[in-house]
RNA sequence: GGGCCCUUAGCUCAGUUGGCCAGAGCAGCGGACUUUUAAUCCGAAGGUCCUGGGUUCGAGUCCCAGAGGGCCCA
């Protein structure tokens, strides 16, 4: 009963966030005041909480037996925030929460004895360890019937509300951690994609792939269509860009003799913020000598099921009130078969730029102005073809038009050995068997540079330097490229990709 | 870039055809309570109704512009 009154230095504007700082504030002060530090360096805990759940239910079970025996009780000490506090009169029942769990404290005043007062400066989001033994309470809650508490740190903001959680989107993505500490769900995805990652990792580094780190900051970004950000290097005063795409460097270990080669990296494009772009996004690329887009697609028919297990227990997969089937083999269509099927035509037979703009205006596909043939065809295909393949399929041999760096088929020079695997409507994956004739990828670049000079920005820029490289000679090899954020967005269901990325780029605020 | 929608207390949300003091629950504050768990009960508080203009006797509500966010389309 100790009537302490609130200091009066604490200016109490009523109500409003600022009198509910002040509030968590002058109990700071009061606890300092009664020599105890509300941020200490370390605790005492003896057990996470999930690990207390877990020896206390595993006694009663060893116990369960003997009856008339009460086993001696197990004493523990937990620490974890304080999610939820129960008044009621000379005891207190406080809710715990770290990673592993949730936990009950039973606080009572004639256990606590001289420290009953401190629950007066706890709140709601503040850290707490409490001691004692674990006991099941009458309604069958395992709980810590503390005789000794201890603040771990003290929170200055009120949390989220308990039951509801956090629902405004703008502030689960602008205050990640508030989404987590609020909403099991988000917490449970976010962890899922960096289980994710880790399944790949594992995937690639048991197969015998090294994994290496390549720059971010390039003299000319290339292997991929996209705008790079640009920035500069003051020690060398030379513009660089961020990386678009990983290949062309895992290209050149290949030719210095690593045959098996990945990276999982992050990449950065300078286009549009939607659903599933952020401008910074997680790539894996590998590349591996000796084998070609045949052999890429076997290991990912090979990779994909395993990493759906591991991650959801399941091959199977729901997906927007459907399901997905990673379960292999995936089906396989060449794109001349897959373009003939879904708008019926051999789309060789329209080679030009004016025969596929009419191609497009007969099958109602809008036409962006000043498209070559390649970005027409690729409209196409994304309008037409795409949204049609929702389980898992290799859609392959693409034109050589949109595939500078992959090596042509050996039917026809038109055509290139490549894949694109689509899940859900979406391209997850993008394969080749590279390209390793540095003359006719000499070539290829500089068709790039012509599309530049005409006004595509995305085109790829010269690489001499890379080029210099595959004249050194480079094996046959097969490269992949994967989103491992869309793969995250599948294997958990999110349909945005600012649920598995913790902090998605956000207009900044004006304040 | 175009269309539609959202923004009210720290959080989750009501708020009628424009009408007089803008409400509730949670959290917070004061009180009761020794087995609660979305505890319960009593009490007193808490507001830049996103911002700026406008219409009106009167605007959270209607109109215009802007900011931030979401969804769909390109």
């Amino acid at each position: 009963m100790s009537e302490s009154e609130p200091e009066p230095n604490v200016e109490a504007a009523a109500g409003g966030l600022h009198s509910l700082i002040n509030d968590r504030l002058a109990k700071t002060a009061q606890l300092r005041a009664a020599g105890i530090d509300p941020f200490p360096p370390r605790t005492a805990r003896t057990h996470t909480i999930g690990a207390a759940r877990a020896i206390f239910e595993q006694h009663e079970a060893d116990h369960a037996d003997h009856d008339d025996d009460p086993p001696q009780a197990l004493t523990v000490t937990v620490a974890g925030r304080i999610s939820a506090i129960r008044h009621m009169g000379r005891i207190a029942f406080l809710d715990l929460t770290d990673d592993s769990g949730q936990i009950q404290i039973l606080a009572s005043r004639r256990a606590l004895a001289d420290q009953w007062p401190l629950l007066e400066q706890l709140d709601l989001g503040d850290f707490l360890e409490a001691s004692g033994p674990l006991i099941r309470t009458r309604l069958g809650e395992v709980s810590v019937q503390t005789d000794s508490l201890g603040i771990l740190g003290k929170s200055l903001r009120p949390p989220p509300e308990k039951f509801h959680g956090l629902t405004d989107i703008e502030i689960r993505y602008r205050q990640r951690y508030l989404d987590l500490m609020a909403n099991d769900e988000a917490k449970d995805v976010l962890r899922k994609r960096s289980q994710i990652v880790s399944a790949m990792r594992r995937f690639m580094d048991e197969r015998g792939f090294l994994e290496v780190e390549t720059p971010v900051l390039q003299q000319e970004a290339g292997g991929a269509a996209a705008r790079p950000f640009l920035t500069h290097l003051n020690a060398l005063d030379e513009p660089r860009q961020l990386r678009i795409a990983l290949e062309l460097h895992l290209k050149r270990l290949i030719v210095g003799g690593f045959d098996k080669v990945y990276e999982i990296g992050r990449v950065f494009r300078n286009e549009g913020i939607g659903n599933r772009w952020n401008p910074e996004f997680t790539m894996l690329e590998s590349y591996e000598a000796y084998t070609d887009y045949h052999g890429v697609a076997n290991m990912l028919e090979a990779a994909l099921p395993r990493i759906a297990l591991e991650v959801t227990g399941a091959t199977t997969v729901p997906w927007r009130g459907d399901e997905i089937d990673f379960t292999a083999p995936f089906r396989r269509i060449t794109m001349v078969e897959a373009v003939q099927q879904y708008v019926g035509v051999d789309f060789r037979e329209f080679p030009t730029v004016d025969a596929m703009q009419g191609l497009l205006r007969e099958c109602g596909v809008p036409i962006p102005p000043d498209a070559g043939w390649g970005k027409l065809f690729d409209e196409l295909v994304s309008e037409r073809v795409e949204p049609n393949l929702q389980q898992p399929t290799f859609l392959m041999d693409y034109p050589l038009a949109i595939s500078p760096l992959a090596k042509k088929t050996e039917h026809d020079e038109t055509l290139v050995e490549r894949f694109e695997l689509f899940v859900g409507g979406w391209e997850l994956a993008n394969a080749y068997t590279e390209l390793n004739d540095p003359v006719d990828q000499r070539g290829r670049f500089e068709e790039q540079v012509q599309l530049k000079a005409a006004g595509d920005d995305e085109a790829e820029q010269m690489d001499e330097d890379f080029l210099i490289a595959l004249e050194h000679g480079m094996p046959p090899t097969g490269g992949l490229g994967m989103g491992m954020d869309r793969l995250a967005m599948l294997l958990t269901n999110s349909p945005s990709i600012r649920d598995i990325i913790l902090f998605p780029q956000m207009r900044k605020l004006e304040d």
